[in-house]
RNA sequence: GGAGGGGUGGCAGAGUGGUCGAAUGCACUGGUCUUGAAAACCAGCGUCGGUUCACGCCGACCGCGGGUUCGAAUCCCGCCCCCUCCGCCA
């Protein structure tokens, strides 16, 4: 949610903004004109609630002295009448209001470069070099099952399309990218370990923005009002909804590997092949609280702990600032991490890694006390996939793949392999 | 799933229809005292919204949502969560 302030006070500017994501102009006077009503309203019934308050501290009075409240009592009646029929205005002026906030998606950064989509992203650097094959790269959909590790046509059988079975060193090489990362994380980086809840209540999701508008992406419950999380910065982000933390508890960092559920509606045709696009997936989320003057630092700090990742894996990537078009709801500025696919010549997101400053804070109410007293503030709150382990795993299949169709275990990962060099058709 | 108990300010914990936004203690902040600190004493100390240039004033909030009443933390109904016991289960 965008503070109401800047709405009231700015809201040209906050207008110009929202039209740089492909928002529709008017809301923002749409929210103009709702907040007036709901004001005006307010101030209406208020002035009635006094009034009863006062009547009623009267009544109490007489009451108590033994005199006859019945004309105080009969007046009340009248007050009584008016401020339940402006009550369901008031309540609708909110519901109105509230809705419409939700609908507005967080404000971009002064240095999101501006554009409509993914053309105007700016490349920020590119690390390492693709490799250089003496035979033609395969895709990971070939190499998996060609080395028995990755079951396409099962996955779809036990569940249905966009889910895969892995086997064996294929199983193997995911658990040992998981330990690796969250091992990074937690050791060098500075991150506290949270093994969350994989099934949220709407109110979580509400907080870090999926919902209302985004339903349609989710795995909901039958029944219920519970969903699968689509990442693990639902349940993580929320650890600190609705409450008010010391500011010397600053920065908060938790890393988090959890499955992740898409429904992805809608969004068949594309990516069809292989382990890209899955319904449920392995990732490993960075999270971070942050004081708002940090944030951006924090920002940059974040998206390197996940570019370590890459890095240590000797994986060639480069780094991408997405455009005020292509950025998701709640970011105000995002970097994609994307890694080289010899396989599908061509860069590939394995992380996005966003600072959503105070907009999940507002929606999720965290908020810290600063230390110099004062009213609490909202926290500012970003995340990032370090990485996102389906992909990790397709690239190091792609980059590391060999003529014979076998494929080396990258150095870092050896130990957490119990020492395989090389993963071959398994007999 | 069944039976019982309970959700009150940062924490603990009073309050069962009328100056209760809420006693008291702890914690915290400022002050007095002290060479300094501790102790003691004094004062302050919830959140959100509206309004005001400001001091302030007003409204709402005692798990959440309804209801009864002139008036609800307190009574009634529904829901959520926690605890204890039983059942079941990994």
């Amino acid at each position: 949610m965008l503070a109401r302030e800047l709405l009231r006070e700015q809201n040209e500017r906050v207008q110009e903004l929202l039209e740089t994501r492909g928002t529709p102009s008017e809301l923002a006077t749409n929210w103009l004109t709702l907040d007036r009503n709901r004001r005006d309203l307010l101030a209406e019934i208020e002035a009635l609630r006094r009034r009863r308050n006062e009547a009623s501290k009267e009544i109490g009075q007489l009451k108590k002295a033994g005199e006859d409240a019945g004309a105080p009592i009969a007046a009340m009646a009248e007050i009584k009448s008016s401020i339940a029929k402006i009550e369901s205005s008031v309540s609708q002026a909110d519901a109105d209001l509230r809705e419409l906030e939700l609908q507005l998606p967080n404000l971009p950064h002064e240095s999101v470069p501006r554009g409509a989509d993914a053309t105007a992203n700016r490349l920020e650097r590119t690390i390492g070099e693709p490799p250089v094959f003496d035979f033609e790269p395969k895709a990971h959909w070939d190499l998996g099952p060609e080395l028995g590790i990755l079951d396409f046509e099962r996955g779809a059988k036990i569940a249905g399309a966009r889910f895969t079975a892995y086997f064996g060193l294929g199983a193997q090489l995911e658990r040992a990218l998981i330990n690796f990362m969250l091992d990074l994380h937690t050791a060098e980086h500075g991150y506290r370990e949270v093994l969350p809840p994989f099934i949220v209540n709407s109110n979580s999701l509400v907080g870090t923005a999926q919902l209302p508008k985004f339903g349609e992406d989710l795995f909901k419950l039958e029944g219920t009002d519970y969903y699968l999380i689509p990442t693990a910065e639902v349940p993580v982000t929320n650890v600190h909804r609705e409450e008010i933390l010391d500011e010397a508890v600053f920065p908060v960092r938790y890393v988090a590997c959890t499955p992740c559920f898409r429904a992805e509606a809608g969004s068949y045709g594309k990516d069809v092949r292989g382990l890209i696009r899955q319904h449920q997936f392995n990732k490993v989320e960075l999270v971070q609280l942050s004081l708002p003057d940090s944030s951006y630092e924090a920002l940059e700090e974040l998206t390197g702990h996940a570019e370590e990742v890459l890095k240590q894996l000797e994986l060639p990537y480069r780094v991408v600032c997405l455009s005020t078009g292509d950025m998701g709801f709640g970011a105000a500025k995002t970097y994609d991490l994307e890694v080289w696919l010899p396989g599908q010549n061509a860069y590939r997101e394995i992380s996005s890694c966003s600072n959503y400053e105070a907009f999940q804070a507002r929606r999720a109410s965290i908020r810290y006390r600063p230390s110099e007293g004062g009213k609490p503030r909202f926290a500012h709150t970003l995340n990032g996939s370090a990485l996102a382990v389906g992909r990790t795993l397709v690239a190091i299949l792609e980059n590391y793949q060999q003529e014979d169709g076998s494929v080396v275990v990258p150095e870092a990962l050896r130990s957490y392999m119990r020492g395989v060099e090389s993963i071959t058709v398994e007999t």
